[in-house]
RNA sequence: UGGGGCGUGGCCAAGUGGUCUAAGGCACCGGUUUUUGGUAUCGGCAUUCGGAGGUUCGAAUCCUCCCGCCCCAGCCA
């Protein structure tokens, strides 16, 4: 794919560090990664990091890799490692050959805590968990040294030994780096760099039993991939004097460097993989996929196009500022890509039966509809039209106020691409509820003109009863009601939960082009909004999953008509 | 109370001492166009840059103090 253009011209201080290094000449290349730990799907947050990654890399002309922070075997898992790659390339990027895993390197991180060990920069304790909390101090005050502090570097590189040997249990000892335990930073009071863990790995199996932590694997990963910036978001930021700390002490090949970037967050959703797994797991949706979520494959699912997604981020910038991004702002991204590149179709979510009763019964033809007027090139299509037909309910109204431009007793309105049609009566049931409707039309008027030139105020879509296909159609909103959730009362985001965010529509009728419809195309049904169909569908009976609505300027004038009273 | 960051309109975000009585986008309000109450288009929307002092001919941009918010006490990443 290529470089798209950014929203502005300015740069944003990532780039204009490593346009800067270029220029200088301190990097002749630029080289950066994206670096999610397998263990969980992907989400529009990482969005924001893959195209900062990918997309710095393109445009200076570099490569970015895709490397996962395997070092934690008890949450990680193939699935993740997959869904990972399938996310990444979808929202259309290219690692090439460069699929990297931080446990590659299992060998050489091993040989390098020896190193420190050697140097007399890290040894082995034995305190307990509990233990090393205690003596790590407060974030006001300082810690203390753990008793085991002073052993000398053979007895660790012989306790260390005997750790990757398995013959201590969980926790029984870790390796320490030996910096400060009085540093103002807690990331220095001699962080542990590796564990015991009795676990099977993913990519490795069974053969270790002691895994490095993150900041002993992350950093010098990058500097084994040779990577020249390495970006990450605000909260390691006091990580960085580690990062570099050990790329010093160490033999690394090269010497990357840290940049720190605020993380994005949306309104009316939640972006912690915590809370995320919890949604799944609780069953509080459907799946990773569900097209609630705000994970990659629940935006795809709901036929967001990744296009869509970039450029989303891309408006945002990057900055160090914590920021909450409103869902609206995506919600237009979506919109405008679509408006250009969907396909127009018509489909009847709530039918309303309409008879036309001058039209010869048994008769039928087709008419031309244009596929998508801002898109010549979409070219048109035929739709079949006949004597009886469904509009939307509500676009009919019995007793309509005065600014409603719709069906209405008497009324005269176009049915799109069709013909005018003038509501002549109105049938109810015993309880009242229109049930169908009496019309005439004006056989002059095909296609939509009148040869009179005479005005109508409203354009209806319709559906041919005889011809339309059945479906279901899955009507969303926000996952959550509250725009940050979770920061009311006890903080419970489960709470916010908006109960309305699926509603399914089982009696909806299709134009019969809908019938065409591939898995990955959105297509905006005229008046109501974007829709794609979803893989729960079948011939007989499509699924189709509402991505956004249309900009609605009638429900807006309804809802302050409402507050009005 | 230790360390690290950040504060520009409802939400993002340019701005790096004069061209800033502060760009752009989203949202919002109003007009025009329209066979989608969609789209497009036009106009409106911060005399002010967390606050107070100071330096300077001149500050959102430099200095000082204050206020507010975020992150850190996993053998998670």
């Amino acid at each position: 794919m290529t470089a798209e253009p950014s929203a502005t011209e300015s740069r944003d201080f990532i780039r204009e560090q490593i346009a800067g290094d270029l220029a200088s000449g301190v990097h002749e290349g630029v080289v950066t990664r994206f670096p999610p730990e397998p263990n969980g799907y992907l989400h529009i947050g990482h969005a924001k990091s893959i195209c900062l990654n990918f997309g710095v890399a393109q445009e200076f002309g570099g490569r970015c890799h895709l490397r996962f922070d395997d070092t934690n075997p008890v949450k990680e898992e193939q699935e993740y490692i997959d869904s990972i790659q399938e996310d990444v390339r979808w929202l259309g990027f290219d690692w090439g050959d460069n699929l990297f895993y931080a446990s590659d390197n299992f060998e050489t991180l091993y040989t390098w805590a020896e190193h420190l060990i050697e140097t007399g920069n890290a040894y082995v304790d034995d305190l307990s968990a509990d233990e090393i909390r205690a003596y790590r101090g407060t974030l006001t005050e300082p810690g203390r040294n753990s008793p085991y502090r002073d052993r000398t570097p053979d007895e660790n590189m012989d306790l260390f030994r005997r750790m990757r040997a398995g013959e201590f249990d969980n926790g029984a000892k870790v390796l320490r780096a030996k910096i400060d335990m009085a540093s103002g930073n807690i990331n220095l009071r001699d962080p542990v760099i590796y564990r015991i863990l009795h676990a099977a790995h993913p990519r490795t199996g069974e053969t270790w039993c002691i895994y490095p932590t993150y900041d002993f694997a992350h950093g010098q990963t990058d500097a084994i991939e040779h990577i020249t910036h390495s970006l990450c978001t605000l909260e390691f930021e006091d990580h960085r004097p580690l990062y570099d700390w050990l790329i010093e002490h160490l033999p690394v090949p090269s010497r990357p460097r840290q940049y720190e970037f605020a993380r994005l967050n949306l309104t009316h959703t939640v972006l912690s993989k915590r809370r995320l797994m919890q949604l799944v797991s609780e069953k509080r949706v459907a799946g990773w996929d569900d097209p609630r979520m705000p994970t990659l494959s629940g935006l795809r699912r709901r036929g967001v196009p990744p296009g869509a997604i970039r450029d989303f981020v891309g408006r945002l910038g990057i900055a160090k500022t914590n920021s909450t991004v409103e869902m609206a702002y995506l919600e237009s991204c979506m919109r405008e890509l679509l408006n250009k590149t969907a396909a127009r179709r018509m489909a009847v979510l709530r039918p309303l039966k309409v008879v036309i009763e001058n039209y010869p019964e048994g008769d039928g033809e087709l008419l031309e509809a244009v596929n998508n007027p801002e898109d010549e090139s979409a070219g048109s299509r035929q739709i079949p039209f006949s004597r009886e037909i469904y509009i939307e309910q509500e676009d009919f109204m019995e007793d309509p106020p005065k600014k409603f431009f719709r069906l209405a007793p008497g009324r005269e309105v176009r049915l799109r691409y069709a013909y005018f049609i003038t509501c002549t009566e109105v049938i109810k049931d015993e309880a009242g509820n229109v049930v169908e409707l009496r019309a005439t039309y004006d056989a002059e008027t095909r296609g939509g003109d009148s040869p009179d030139g005479r005005k109508v105020k409203a354009t209806l879509h319709w559906v041919s009863a005889a011809h339309a296909i059945p479906a279901e159609v899955r009507l969303y909103e926000h996952l959550f009601d509250a725009p940050d959730p979770g920061a009311g009362k006890d903080g419970d985001f489960l709470a916010d939960i908006n109960p309305n965010s699926l509603e399914v529509l089982n009696d909806c009728w299709l134009e019969p082009a809908l019938g065409d419809t591939s898995l990955d195309e959105t297509v905006q049904f005229e008046r109501l909004g974007y829709f794609c169909p979803d893989p729960d569908g079948s011939a007989a009976k499509p699924v189709f999953n509402r991505t956004v609505g249309l900009r609605d300027n009638w429900a807006r004038l309804q809802a302050k008509g409402q507050q009005n009273g």
